[in-house]
DNA sequence: AGGCGGCATTGATGCAAATCAAGGCGCCGT
DNA sequence: ACGGCGCCTTGATTTGCATCAATGCCGCCT
């Protein structure tokens, strides 16, 4: 079920420069170097449940997993998408708020979470960084709060397709604003509909909708081939200098 | 328009145990007493504009302001509701990413941005305080995306509610989960909408639903007594335990 | 090849909340 | 006391999305 994962050295990390550790001098980056560890979780694995313990505090190197809650009648929201360099866990917390779900094959760089506590308060650029990433997350949240309030479907849509697109340029360090791009969805349209607030079907008609109006091509169910990203983001909502940063 | 405020010595504040400064002993005290001043602010007034800058970083003492951003089109999302002891700003940033407004008169303690830039390098507990206080805040807004994303009008009014007694009572050094609350709302319909993503007239609709069921009372459009708030908390989704919290 | 299971699409219908449209209530100033 | 103004409530109608219900597509297993 779970692979052993052979440790990569720091300064090979792909995710180096925007992890947690992205502030860290060598002396620093040597002393994380020998209190992680890695571990790969398979698609559909469930990586921490709502109100359960969770060990670890983890940074994902690769692959892609959900942050959940859901109702006890069984509607579901996800509330945070988790990709390359997005921490799990909190310090100061034994447990998890959320579900946690590999939604494609999940690699983590992880710390036992009392040795992460320490490293907080003993590297000063691990304290920082954390909160910086901690207030970009608080910032993604409450931009997401303004597509679920008050977004149409089809805005939603738009939106997710364009924040997808955003990070996908960051990680392969460019910057996405206009021209083509083809993209590849890590969530199914269920996953997709859980992060909208939507249902499948009304998730599954608005694609259809936009391929049909020229916004997008479909080549696969996962893929998604945008032709012209400047006219997708103007559907999104976005006024034409992209003021909103999801 | 902006009342001159005097200062309180920070031993004798209300929010003394709360803030950023919580954590401070004795002589980080001294140093935050002597960067700090008050300002005051009446109902309506903009402490910030989204994009525009912001010299301060401020914690509010009293009143009530709200966190909302606006789509070209005049839909209004408010993404966070500010109360006692929350912040305004974040470190590193000059800008304030939304619109911040006064829904009832609000006293600030505020430190230029610079200045408490640096009080957070220098003064650890700041950093942590703050990073513990970020945290929290992630974790109310992922809580509120189930609340949009996910419940009927009836169950975010219910949520509202249930929410605002809760702080109401940890404020006031209580715990609130069964009995009965009387409410002031700091905020108008409007305002309600604008949090719940709904309109006006629904929001008006629930509430008077509510109170045909006995859930509430509403001795005037702005204060909500509530006879039994184990009932109203059942009615916002919570199975018994309360596990939902907002 | 064939059949099965999971995911995605499409269609028909229902319903909760938005929109459009009056009124009502309380508060202020004169 | 009266009129005007903001805010709130209530009613009638519309509509966007959910729900209910098939059907289609693709990969996998035998």
């Amino acid at each position: 079920m779970v692979k052993l994962t052979p440790i990569i050295a720091c300064g090979n990390c792909p995710i180096r420069h925007n992890a947690v550790c992205a502030d860290c001098d060598a002396e620093e980056l040597a002393i994380l170097e020998s209190a992680k560890s890695y571990k790969t979780f398979p698609v559909g694995a469930r990586l921490a449940e709502a109100g359960e313990p969770l060990e670890y505090f983890s940074t994902i190197v690769s692959g892609c997993a959900t942050l959940s809650r859901t109702l006890e009648d069984g509607r579901r929201q996800t509330v945070g998408l988790l990709l390359p360099s997005d921490y799990i866990g909190r310090p100061g917390r034994a447990t998890s708020g959320y579900d946690i779900e590999a939604v494609a094959e999940v690699t983590l760089c992880r710390f036992d979470r009392r040795k992460f506590e320490e490293l907080v308060r003993t590297t000063p650029h691990v304290a920082t960084r954390l909160l910086t990433m901690t207030l970009d997350e608080l910032d993604a949240a409450r931009d997401w709060a303004v597509v679920l309030g008050r977004m149409t479907a089809r805005e939603k849509i738009a939106t997710f397709l364009v924040s997808l697109a955003r990070r996908d340029a960051v990680t392969g360090g460019r910057s996405q604003e206009e021209g083509e791009v083809t993209l590849h969805l890590p969530l199914s349209r269920e996953a997709i509909a859980d992060h909208l607030g939507l249902t499948i079907e009304t998730t599954s008609r608005q694609i259809t909708a936009l391929r049909k109006d020229g916004l997008i091509d479909t080549p696969s169910a996962r893929t998604v081939h945008i032709p012209d990203f400047a006219l997708l983001a103007l559907e999104a909502g976005e006024d034409d200098d992209g003021g909103l940063i999801i």
